[in-house]
DNA sequence: GTCTATAAGTAGATAGAC
DNA sequence: GTCTATCTACTTATAGAC
């Protein structure tokens, strides 16, 4: 309605969203040291002052961005586990979790990338709101592992937050050195799922507890 | 010898050394882009000009803390490996190896940190003179992996490549959240070697040609 | 060797026209 | 809504004294 402060409704502006994806495709790319204003402008066709009448600052577009990123990874990744069917084996939703993980990250869009590779370098007022969003996320994963440990899949001796932050460092590694063109990302998706299911789970396909009996 | 520019030479001076580990210190912690000059020479107890006494440019300095860390990081996992007796297991060479890297980076050298958490961030001329070492430290794994498979220690299914990289991704993130206060270094070595052990190799404790039947 | 003082460059941000 | 022109702040880097 008013026409003078977008500066938060109006999510909808093409301009707008195009400055958030250069954003996001820029620091994906070069990271938030190298991720100039004037480049962002140039990218998204516009000139530097353009940007600031939708975004108060270049640290609130960099925070939009994230906060973008931050919940299309969790929400993409929550909605593939809600496509399976509810009798799925634990280890088979983190196997799940595993593929639209890493497709979210590799594939789907710059603005998760973005957060994986530059959350530990963002000035701490950035990363503050960034906080809940972000433990939501790291709640989500924490469901996957207990469960599969309460069923009786995974070896119980592992350290839980150790084994999750190792699964997810080795996930969010992958934005550091994955090239769509040096390889498939089925045979790193599949590679990881691999590691994963016998990095947590018991070496032979049996198990602990009373539940699931395949043989 | 000549006064006027140890800027090469004299490697070890106590001022010299100061100014590079507090960079180190700092870059670790807060990254490259907030990494200031003037933060490096506070926390070294010089003022911002004696910097340039001992090194070119910021970017020398910060160059010359990544080659360093680089460095250290793969004679300590060599000398780890050199120790062990010639007839180890393959697999027990990467547990080494795992345990090694994991303590080099979280406990032994903030230089080591320093690379990790920032070569995917750094200038490209920076990252160029650092890809020899880097190539070195990868192809040191490689060489782990390869004599694991050789040796019929390791799943023959995996992508190679693929699997390597997400091992050292599982450990370089450590970086990003292990903190000294708030567990053991022992419980995420520990974790760390059992989700790899497991993740590359067989389910059970033998190998090789036909495949394992539990049920 | 290290300092004070300052130059030079760069990037973020604003004013005001259109 | 987007521009040109400009301001300001910050940071690296140098000059030259001690």
């Amino acid at each position: 309605m008013a026409k003078g402060r977008p500066k938060r409704a109006d999510t909808t502006s093409a301009t707008r969203n195009r400055i958030l994806s250069a954003a996001a495709q820029i620091l994906s790319a070069k990271g938030y040291s190298e991720t100039r204003l004037s480049d962002i402008a140039d990218s998204a066709q516009v000139r530097a002052p353009a940007v600031y009448y939708y975004f108060a600052s270049r640290e609130e577009l960099i925070a939009e961005v994230m906060a973008v990123g931050q919940r299309r990874l969790r929400e993409h990744v929550e909605s593939a586990l809600a496509a399976l069917p509810a009798s799925t084996a634990p280890m088979d939703c983190i196997s799940t979790a595993v593929q639209a993980h890493l497709q979210v990250e590799l594939q789907l869009s710059e603005f998760a990338t973005a957060v994986t590779r530059n959350l530990g370098q963002l000035p701490d007022d950035i990363r503050a709101r960034l906080r809940d969003e972000g433990a939501e996320y790291i709640r989500l994963w924490r469901g996957l592992l207990e469960a599969a440990l309460h069923a009786g899949e995974m070896r119980p001796d592992l350290d839980l937050r150790a084994a999750r932050m190792l699964v997810m460092g080795a996930l969010n590694w992958t934005t550091e050195w994955w090239d769509p063109c040096q390889g498939s990302l089925t045979a790193v998706v599949e590679t990881a799922q691999s590691l994963v299911r016998h990095g947590l789970g018991f070496p032979a396909a049996h198990h602990g507890a009373t539940d699931l009996n395949m043989c």
